[in-house]
RNA sequence: GGCCCCAUAGUCUAGUGGUUAGGACUCCGCUCUUUCAAGGCGGCAGCACGGGUUCGAAUCCCGUUGGGGCUACCA
């Protein structure tokens, strides 16, 4: 059997939402899993949208959610170019071919016209196709109006009777009555080729055996056929994927806040868990297992097991998984990861040393299993990296503004002062010692401590986090946390 | 308007004539006790509707409704 070759075709348009990057997995993960090749290949016929910069949105997308490519415009291969603006040549000259066998012709209608006559047959109820005039002109008609100046586009004539099938594979059988399509635009004024043209024919030239697109391209494929036939090029496969949809049930586009993938990695998201995630909107590995990694993903994905109904993109199960895979992290890789944001914030030194990195490791210990987003471990764990942490209200009423809190962490400043060793043993243990002293219950002595040191109430362990602290800062916060309470500056700040 | 696609809880999904309709996220409750935003346990909630076919339909057929896509010198 022949080798799978399938490609990702972006128009660059300087977006590149999920839904893009939803085709571009879907593409990657067949290829990947058929031990096929994947292409990257720049639709670019559109003059007035395309920007350079936009380009290197596709590789960042592509590049974050780990889908390498095996040929592309970059690293070249054996069809390229992989630009479609630079395959000009090769379009024009099937063109001039289809227009040699009448089965093309000169259309010198302006798009003035066009949109006057859709207009025209939209009020009248009618289809606002286009109606074919130009497809009868003679010669000598045609030759008028080249010397009267007009620009003329190239139109493919299309067959006016029968049906058209498309064996998809995953919508399955679909026809389409071929009475009902107009005669496509197959080169601008322009000399450019519409995408349709310059698509099945780059899917030819490239050797395509499987076309995986959204399925908003499904009625299009009529024409891809018609052509195909007309041209003697065998068809590819083809696979419509459900569209991807905002919470708004349409389209995803740049309306919706999704309009960059790099969004997602500056919210926090892991790529591995995007991946996860994208896999799982429209494939199913039939099971009920849901956290699959990269290698299972390939393994287990095949095209028949895709869905035909379109899915919503929600953030919320996207998060969830996120989580999952934070707390799945190495601490160290984990603050590889976490890093950045922290620099951002300016809670960590850009170079940090290896000691240091160590320590994050330690910090990130004890907050993977909590964290959703990394972008979330700046606000849940700031205590850890600055003296300068808020004291939440919730722990200003339960705690610290308490007559009787400032004694006791007094108390337990000094004796987590005297401690000659600092670790969870020690630290557990002065805590401890302090409420038996007291004859209070543990948590009598441990609640205040974690509301003065760590200003909130909730968190993790707090024998193991008073571990990573520096002893000395832990009883600097104390002592000052027990001066603001005598002051009184520490009563809740909000009322219900 | 025409054509096409889609339809299992708010969301992602399993399910291909016989299941108490399964799982996950969210939400809610309980629990653990050193806190919860973590862990454990439990719960709410679904086959869009109407007709067929069949001994029997989430599942097959038709219609309706709803949603979406296409109908561009955009892709």
């Amino acid at each position: 059997m022949a080798e799978v070759r399938v490609r990702f075709a972006p128009a660059p348009t300087g977006f590149m939402h999920v839904g893009n990057l939803h085709t571009a997995l879907f593409n990657w993960l067949f290829a990947r899993s058929q031990g096929g090749k994947f292409i990257l290949r720049i639709e670019d016929t559109d003059e007035l949208r395309f920007t350079p910069e936009a380009v290197q949105v596709i590789y960042d997308g592509l590049r974050w959610l780990g889908l390498d490519w095996d040929e592309g415009p970059d690293i070249g291969g054996p069809c390229a170019p992989y630009v479609q603006s630079e395959r000009l040549a090769g379009y024009q000259e099937t063109v001039q071919q289809l227009l040699d066998e009448g089965k093309a012709y000169e259309c010198f209608c302006t798009p003035e016209e066009l949109e006057e006559r859709r207009e025209l047959m939209r009020a009248r109820g009618l289809p606002p196709r286009y109606d074919g005039r130009c497809g009868e002109l003679d010669e000598a008609e045609r030759q008028k109006f080249r010397d009267e100046g007009r620009a003329s586009c190239i139109r493919f004539r299309v067959k006016q009777t029968g049906t058209t099938v498309i064996n998809d594979l995953i919508q399955g059988e679909v026809a389409y009555e071929n009475s009902l399509i107009a005669d496509g635009i197959i080169q601008k004024t322009s000399g450019f080729p519409t995408y349709h043209l310059a698509c099945v024919l780059d899917d030819e030239a490239m050797g395509i055996t499987h076309v995986i697109r959204a399925v908003e391209h499904l009625p299009n494929t009529q024409l891809h056929l018609q052509l195909q036939e007309a041209l003697g090029i065998q068809p590819p496969q083809y696979a419509h994927l459900p569209l991807v949809l905002g919470p708004d049930r349409t389209k995803l586009s740049k309306r919706h806040s999704a309009v960059s993938v790099v969004e997602y990695a500056e919210m926090g998201y892991l790529p591995e868990a995007m991946f996860n995630f994208l896999a799982l909107l429209g494939w199913s590995p039939g099971d009920e297992q849901e956290v699959l990694s990269r290698e299972e993903i390939i393994k287990r994905f095949s095209l028949e097991a895709c869905s035909s109904s379109p899915s919503v993109f929600d953030l919320q199960k996207a998060e969830w998984l996120n989580g999952e895979y934070i707390a799945a992290l190495a601490p160290e890789e984990l603050a590889q990861r976490v890093l950045p944001f922290l620099v951002e914030a300016g809670l960590f030194e850009a170079e940090p040393s290896e000691k240091r990195m160590i320590w994050l490791g330690q910090v990130c210990n004890l907050m993977k299993e909590r964290i959703k987003l990394l972008t979330t471990f700046t606000t849940w764990a700031r205590y850890f990296f600055t003296d300068d942490y808020e004291y939440e209200d919730r722990a200003r009423e339960k705690w610290l503004s308490r007559e009787d809190t400032p004694d006791k962490l007094d108390m337990l400043a000094d004796r987590l002062d005297a401690l000659e060793s600092w670790n969870v043993d020690s630290v557990e243990a002065a805590v401890r010692g302090l409420a038996e002293e007291l004859e209070v219950g543990a948590g009598q002595v441990i609640h205040p401590c974690r509301a003065a040191v760590t200003g909130t109430t909730i968190g993790p362990s707090l024998f193991h986090l008073l571990e990573v602290l520096a002893q000395g800062d832990v009883v600097a916060r104390l002592r000052r946390t027990a001066a603001l309470g005598r002051a009184g500056q520490l009563r809740p700040r909000k009322h219900a």
